[in-house]
Parts: C-alpha cells; sequence; structure tokens
DNA sequence: GCTTCTATATGACAAACGTCACCGCACTTT
DNA sequence: AAAGTGCGGTGACGTTTGTCATATAGAAGC
C-alpha cells in the first residue's frame, strides 16, 4: 500500500486479524482515512509481536482469537515489554472477562465487530491521543459482571478437558499427576456451579473466562 | 450510498451479514468498484428474503451462519421462488458438508471469508455472467471428503454430549434407556476414530457434521 | 523462629463412561 | 416362511471421572 499522500504525522496502525477478507477490507477502508495509515497487516498474534517491535507502530489493532497468539496474549507481551504501542482489541465477542482481561493487559481499547467500521477509526484517533476507547454498553455490563473465579492453573487445565483430553493426558503434559488434575476440574466445576468437566467448560467459555 | 457515477449495467449487488463491521467493510469496498453497486445489505437471512423479492438483485452475497434465517435457508428460499438472483456464499467455515448443502440449495458460488476482498469482486463478476464460482481448494476436498457416517440417533446424541449432558439426561431426553445411549456414544466415537465423546463431538463439529 | 498460604500429591470410594456380547422385535427382502 | 436388517435394550466388566479428607514442601508474612 502506498502512502505517499499520508502526512508525515499520520497515525501509523498496525493491523492483526487472522480472517482475511475482513483484515484486507478495514485495511483499504482505514487507508481512505487521511489521518491513518496501515503500515502492516499480520495473520496471529506472533507476526503482530514481530512486527511490532520492528516497526512500533502507534496504534496496534488486534483480534482476540487468532492462531499461535491470542490478542490478549499480545497486548500482555507488549505491555510488559514497555512497548509504545497502544493497543485496541477488535472482537466479536461482547464477554466482561474478555473486556476486563484486555484492560489488565495494558489494551486502551474495546471494540466489537458489531459496530460499524467508522467507529473503529474513530476509536484509532481516541487512544492515540490518549483517551480510552472502550464500548459503552459492554463497559457498563462488566461493571456488575462477577470476577473470573478460575485460577491460572485451573483454566489451562479446563481448557484442555474442554477439548476432550483425558485427566491422565492433561498430567502428562503439564507435569503434575493424574490426582491433582482431578482436584483441579473438581475444584473448577464446583467454583462453575457445572455438571461436569465440558459443562464447565462451556460455561466458562460463554463467560470468556478461557 | 450514492450511485450516480455508476453506468445502468452495473452489477446489483444484495449484502447478507450479520457482523456490521465486516458488512460495511466489504459493501464499501465493493462500491469502489465501477461495475458493482451495492443496492442493499441485510442484517440477517429474513431480512435478506424481503429484500430481494423487492428489489430483484442480480447477486446475493450472503453469509451462513445468522440469525433467524441461515444463508442456506436463504438459498433454498430463493431457489423454490424462482428467483432470478444468483447466490454466492460468504464464510468462514470450510467444511464439505456445507459446500454440498450450499449447491443443492442452488447457490452458484462458495467463498472463504479466508479469501483476500478482491476475489469477492471477481466471483460477483463470474456468477452474473452465469459461470459458478467454488473455492477451487474446497471443491477439491469436497470431492475425496469422507460422507458424514452418522446415524441421525448418533448425531442427536452426540450433540448433547458435546455440550455436556450426561448418558442419563440425554436417555430422558430422547426417552431411551441409558444404556442404549451409551452404546449409540460408543459407536459414534468408534466411527470418528475418538477418544471419547467430548473428542468425537469436535471432530464431528469441525467437519459439519453436527 | 513460627504461622499461614499455596501448589501439588495421595488414597479411597462412588458415579459415570466406554466396550462388548447378546437379546428381542418390527420390517423388508427373497 | 426364512433370512436379513435396523433399532433399541440388557448385563457385565474395566476404566475414567468427581469428590473428599489428608499430607507435604516451599514461599510469604509476622
Amino acid at each position: 500500500m502506498i502512502n505517499a499522500t499520508k502526512p508525515a504525522t499520520a497515525i501509523r496502525v498496525l493491523l492483526a486479524e487472522d480472517q482475511t477478507m475482513l483484515r484486507g477490507a478495514l485495511a483499504a477502508l482505514l487507508d481512505l482515512e487521511p489521518d491513518i495509515s496501515v503500515i502492516a497487516q499480520a495473520i496471529n498474534g506472533s507476526e503482530a509481536l514481530k512486527l511490532a517491535r520492528d516497526l512500533s507502530p502507534d496504534v496496534i489493532v488486534t483480534d482476540i482469537e487468532m492462531p499461535l497468539k491470542t490478542g490478549l496474549e499480545l497486548a500482555n507481551d507488549l505491555n510488559v515489554a514497555e512497548s509504545r504501542a497502544r493497543v485496541i482489541i477488535l472482537t466479536t465477542f461482547a464477554r466482561p472477562g474478555y473486556l476486563r482481561r484486555a484492560l489488565d493487559a495494558g489494551a486502551r481499547g474495546y471494540l466489537l465487530k458489531e459496530r460499524p467500521a467508522s467507529e473503529l477509526a474513530e476509536a484509532i484517533r481516541r487512544v492515540h491521543s490518549g483517551l480510552r476507547a472502550v464500548d459503552p454498553a459492554l463497559a457498563a455490563e462488566a461493571w456488575t459482571a462477577d470476577a473470573d473465579p478460575l485460577s491460572d492453573r485451573e483454566r489451562q487445565i479446563l481448557q484442555r478437558a474442554g477439548d476432550g483430553r483425558s485427566s491422565a493426558e492433561i498430567a502428562t503434559e503439564l507435569r503434575l499427576s493424574e490426582g491433582t488434575v482431578r482436584n483441579y476440574l473438581s475444584e473448577a466445576i464446583a467454583k462453575l456451579g457445572a455438571a461436569n468437566r465440558i459443562d464447565a467448560a462451556r460455561i466458562a467459555r460463554a463467560r470468556g473466562w478461557l
């Protein structure tokens, strides 16, 4: 993409989204804005991290659910690396758990794909100028929502159990004893009020805790 | 959207997609093409059907998984109504089962959201000129893909098991004995080469069989 | 130092799950 | 009529899962 007509002060944006059609369409639309320049695109979280380090963009717009590294992990990695880049999460999921984790990871914006594309450009400008850009309806909901009750271990184990892995397999993978895995699952099931591990995984996913 | 600059012969397109950001971005991009005019947008299948009847577009581009009416149902309804409109399915899912159902419903195109947006315009032109536009990789896969090995009962039961219901609950709901439910699940697990019921549900979903 | 907390482990037990051989009944097919 | 087929059921058996009480080692707090 040629940006010869952009002012040198245009906001330099990195776009991370695994769905090619949406990524391409958004990049094209954003590049039509005179004050925004999409300097790179990434198809997964790892590539985005690498590009962010090489190019130091002003703003990173990222999906959450991507291969190799999620947008939340990306935001976290950039945060601990004290990156200058400001992160906007762009996702399908209006889950308070995701929003909370995004903000904890240092994201400055959280926008839903349900919203019109024009709001994305607006959010980029807001975030670049130091403000936040969080979907108002979701922010209100997050205020009243329960906090994620799961520990990191419980989350790790529940993820794998939800994919159909047995306690023994999970134990081997995480170098725990099988009994310990069952204990963690039992805890998670109780915390979520679920009937079994699958039900627990379903509930946790629906609330954005997995 | 103002189309004053379009020739009267521009291809008149109806776009049905529930995700606003993607819908808006695609509409904007397509409208940049001189020979394509997006005359209307729908946020679900029912609205798309109504608009198609009122406006009789040349080409309808539709997602599959939408509220109220899926894109496959929409294609089917238009087909039995002997609509002039030609349908292109635009979806995330590279599932041979979906492709087969789409073609059975009379769709002329099947395109993945994994593909660049430029291919969408190309597909619209092909379909409008009477040709087909099916993702080549998926078409090849569909040729060799296994048919769905599950019986209706197995599918019913596997769906519920995948949601975390116990054999006893499923038995009550479907008025079978618990042993029978376990037998069906055992069969389904064997057919799919899965390790357990959850694994089986995961595999079946991934192939579009659930 | 001692206490408390946290993560992990063990053992025991009941319930749920997965497998398999086999039965019964209603329908077709021949 | 006999044989085959599909669907549902039974019983038995070993494995996995869920629960709970309890234990141990290290880290953190006092």
